[in-house]
DNA sequence: GCCGTTTTCGGCCCGACTGTTTTCAGTCG
């Protein structure tokens, strides 16, 4: 609508709408027409088009709005930094119709002679490009393990009785996934490609009597490798770690063997202990192996609460009892920080400060009525320009525990936003320096820190660093979680939950910290809810 | 297009930042 310039007006009332569906706690597809109408900023008009989506699965007036714009246009929009204005500008003026014509005219130089557009801009937009083209054919791991999952099962079914696991960089849990390798023990036939071929959601099946490649309706790529049965577990090792892992392996063994009765079995013969997937990176687990200092990689069962989660009082979808209650009851949780935004989030309903209070005289009464089960009163302060936060200290003082991090000027210089994060994790009421970087995987790239400096930091003011389980995140990376802890800085694996849904994406966090050999002895909410009263207690007795 | 009332028409979410301007538009969180 705003590339076909349509009344701005009803632009921000469709945007409004879709904003609003997204934030009910309930599902939209079950409510009929007439309930629809009934909510708010949802009129006669949307109310309809949300209703035939419902029904017919599409829009018609999405799809002649699309018919009219070129697809290359539709993806330039997603391209950070440009919204419609720009875009529109670049399509019109410039004639520009893909993502590949708009990088070409950035190299020509003639993104500047566009009003409204300059060198700086010009630039910014290549280096987005060119971001976006490195991600090409590259997937979040959710978006992978969406599809991976049912494979498997249907795998399973198609293919009864046979071994099967999935390999690369998948097994290994890494965050981006380039594409789907299975291994699947048992020689390939025509009679497995037929069944291959009657998994309706794989296309362009091609093989050359060893492998098949494959890719799923999402784009996803797929490669089944196929072994004898008997090989299976020693091809399923050669197939998992990465080159450099595999290569130290191979120095450790004395001849390769074919046949192994399991990944332990392989690795005993190069006398080691079994090296978990996650861990297969080639990085310092072989001289962990070797120490006998392999971890023993934290589980779900292991966490015992949870941190960072919003609710209503700020752009959460559910109340704070709903989150507890589910934290309680559905998760087996001791309990749940909440840390909606501070006031600068404007944008997401932050708290002034007399909303603060208010929430705390809820949290209390909910303390009283919630048996076994705490709320922990936390916020989420925004970090400023000057890396101080965004409420006094008599303010600060009245949370169980703060959560400072950086929700705006992302285009800092490394030393700007590296001592704009130390002076907000050298804040006395600081507790957990949240989602460190900034980043959006295959996005957004984080504004550059000095990663030691930033954990120094932390080490030497007692602060945790959060390992954000969004999967878009997954921020701090997993690959200083051991320089962390070598520094004795405790790490988090928090949630940043926007709705009850959202507790599950710990499991990614989870994942995450597991490739970073992180332990439960080394993550602030596997405390049970006495250790982190304490802790948390500890921790202000100390500094504020 | 939606809402609310000053009730059928007028106004619509905010603050910070950036870059391109020379007073402001566009974008983001």
């Amino acid at each position: 609508m705003e590339l076909h310039n349509e009344n701005s007006f009803k632009v921000k009332s469709m945007a409004a709408a879709a904003f609003k569906i997204d934030k009910l706690p309930f599902s939209v597809a079950q409510k009929n027409l007439e309930e629809i109408e009934k909510i708010d900023s949802i009129g006669k008009s949307t109310a309809s088009k949300i209703n035939e989506l419902i029904k017919t699965g599409v829009i018609a007036e999405l799809q002649s709005l699309f018919e009219k714009t070129p697809p290359g246009v539709v993806e330039i929009m997603s391209i950070k930094g440009l919204g419609p204005k720009k875009v529109l500008t670049i399509w019109n003026e410039l004639g520009i119709e893909t993502v590949g014509e708009l990088y070409y005219a950035c190299n020509e130089n003639r993104l500047i002679e566009a009003k409204g557009f300059g060198f700086k801009t010009q630039e910014e937009i290549r280096k987005a490009i060119e971001f976006k083209i490195a991600s090409n054919g590259r997937f979040l791991y959710r978006q992978v393990e969406e599809i991976a999952e049912p494979l498997l099962l249907d795998l399973k079914k198609v293919l009864p009785g046979q071994l099967i696991s999935f390999t690369g960089d998948y097994r290994r849990k890494c965050e981006i996934v380039d594409g789907l390798d299975v291994l699947i023990g048992c020689p390939l036939n025509e009679d497995i490609i037929a069944k291959i071929h009657s998994l309706s959601f794989l296309s362009l099946i091609k093989t050359d009597g060893k492998r098949i490649e494959s890719e799923h309706s999402t784009g996803i790529k797929i490669y089944l490798d196929f072994c004898g049965h008997e090989a299976f577990y020693s091809e399923l090792a050669w197939k998992t770690g990465t080159a450099e892992h595999l290569a130290e392996l191979k120095s450790r063994l004395k001849e390769v063997p074919l046949v192994v009765s399991s990944e332990k079995d392989l690795y005993l013969k190069a006398g080691l202990p079994l090296i978990e997937p996650e861990l297969r990176e080639g990085r310092n687990e072989f001289e962990l192996a070797d120490k006998g200092m392999l971890p023993k990689l934290v589980e779900w069962d292991d966490l015992k609460g949870t941190l960072h989660s919003h609710s209503t009082w700020s752009d959460g979808v559910h109340t704070l009892e709903q989150m507890a209650l589910y934290c309680r009851d559905k998760l087996g949780l001791e309990y749940m920080g909440i840390s909606d935004h501070s006031k600068t989030a404007v944008y997401a309903k932050g708290l002034s400060e007399e909303r603060v209070l208010a929430q705390h005289q809820e949290i209390d009464q909910l303390n009283g009525k919630i048996s076994n089960f705490r709320i922990l009163k936390g916020i989420e302060s925004d970090i400023l320009f000057d890396g101080s936060l965004d409420y006094p200290d008599e303010l600060l003082a009245t949370f169980d525990f703060v959560i400072a991090s950086v929700h705006s000027a992302f285009k800092m210089n490394e030393e700007k936003a590296t001592s704009r994060l130390i002076k907000a994790i050298e804040n006395p009421y600081t507790t957990i320096l949240g989602h460190p970087t900034g980043r959006l995987l295959l996005s957004r790239k984080g504004y550059p820190i000095n990663y030691e400096k930033v954990i120094d930091a932390c080490a030497a003011n007692q602060v945790i660093i959060e390992i954000n389980s969004n999967p878009l995140r997954l921020d701090i990376d997993w690959r200083w979680h051991q320089y962390a802890l070598e520094k004795g800085v405790m790490l988090s694996i928090n949630p940043d939950a926007h709705s009850i849904k959202g507790f599950h994406d710990t499991h990614f966090g989870i994942l995450a910290a597991r490739k970073g050999g992180v332990s439960a002895s080394n993550c602030l909410n596997a405390l049970n809810l006495e250790a982190i009263t304490a802790y948390l207690k500890q921790k202000r007795g100390i500094k504020a």
